[in-house]
DNA sequence: TAGATTGTTAATCGATTAACAATC
DNA sequence: TAGATTGTTAATCGATTAACAATC
């Protein structure tokens, strides 16, 4: 990155910046020495290499011409650009099932993430513990939070709490939610970062696209899924 | 939608599609009368209005200058564009437990959907039911997905079982997944739709973004999450 | 050096926004 | 009719791709 030339990175960018983070951790919890060039982080991940020579490029990195990247220091650099520090911390709020369930979906260590805090929304799951962290009320939120520093959160709640619980997140000092459950509404706490994920309204995206009306439309262009169908 | 202009729908266009006809299900279902305009669907879901026509022309649906649109038409026309069935069925994997605990905080009916079948790679699972459906392995997914009509799935298997469970819903006739296990690799079977989302990376992308280091350099543009921070 | 790869500029592509004539 | 809203065209914006000089 040249001092000069600072520029803000496009939404798009960061989403990929961080997954070039999971992905350079991996490496090098799995001891990989292999030369670590933008091809092969673009292979890997299914995007082109321009992009991550672009992506990498927000970031106060250099790369060698002719041998890429150091792994290790290219992850620092994407931590700090991305502000996570090791075993970043976040919080998870849904009922306690959902939240059991979720760390074999998504075991946080081997991301470079850890959860600190469980909320329920539930009273009967409160006092009970996932993984030896108990799971709380939201009314301790605020106490949790300051004293485990955490600044992000996994929103899971049944849909009619999720206001509600954006609120007191919010209040209790968590600056950004990725919400998994659905809702239409997107109002939210103003300052407060929200990422909406709907699952039904990416479903009902594939079903649309699964059978590609426009298919006959298109025919030169390369088929919709090859290169990666991502979100 | 004129028949002559027929062209492809962007995938962001069809994302929203999607959620307006959530939307108009929901205003449908709670018997709502008022006007059905594209700045009173884009006011409510955080889109521009210009968006919501140009999604819609897309759609086989004609609006009424000075009037808006007839709910039940549209939503029939959306749901026909995005290929839905009333209750569209679809299919889930994952561990019991997170199936369970999904089901409160998605609640597919409420969206138009209806889970009809769920798989577990754990054998313990198999045979326990949730909502009056078996857990089964996904042995029996050919037979199972042929029988219900299943199209799309929502895959959310420990990520060691995501490649083999990609094949063998696909090899059952599923031919689009929403991928909630985080994976880095995007390999999957050629033909197949595949949505991944990355809880991780979504959550590493936020911790970056709600301090904003950028921030200092556009000082005229808006703030970052106003007008609705979706993915 | 020769080969490989970076970092950046220019060209392309696509999506969003603005604007407005058509029309209920 | 007058007011409101659609559908679409043109203008803008931003992101991706291509290309290549710089450089290890």
């Amino acid at each position: 990155m040249t001092v000069s030339a600072v520029m803000r990175a496009p939404e798009a960018s960061v989403l990929r910046l961080s997954r070039y983070h999971c992905f350079v951790g991996e490496l090098i919890h799995s001891g990989d020495t292999k030369r670590l060039t933008s091809s092969r982080i673009a292979a890997e991940l299914g995007v082109s290499d321009e992009a991550v020579r672009r992506d990498l490029s927000y970031v106060d990195v250099e790369g060698r011409p002719g041998a890429g990247y150091a792994h290790r220091e290219l992850y620092d650099a994407l931590a700090n650009f991305l502000d996570l520090s090791a075993g970043h911390p976040f919080a998870a709020v849904g009922n306690r099932r959902f939240l059991e369930g979720l760390s074999t979906v998504f075991p946080a260590e081997t991301f470079g993430l850890r959860a600190v805090a469980y909320f329920s929304e539930d009273p009967e799951d409160f006092g009970r513990s996932i993984d030896g962290i108990q799971v709380r009320s939201l009314d301790d939120a605020a106490e949790v939070v300051s004293r485990l520093g955490v600044g992000i959160a996994l929103v899971a709640t049944a849909p009619e709490f999720v206001p509600d619980t954006l609120e007191r997140l919010y209040a209790a000092g968590v600056g950004g939610a990725l919400l998994l459950t659905p809702v239409l509404d997107t109002r939210h706490p103003e300052g407060m970062n929200v990422t909406f994920f709907r699952i039904p309204c990416t479903l009902k995206a594939l079903a649309a696209t699964h059978v590609d009306r426009a298919a006959e439309m298109k025919p030169t262009a390369p088929s919709c899924c090859c290169d990666g169908g991502s979100a």
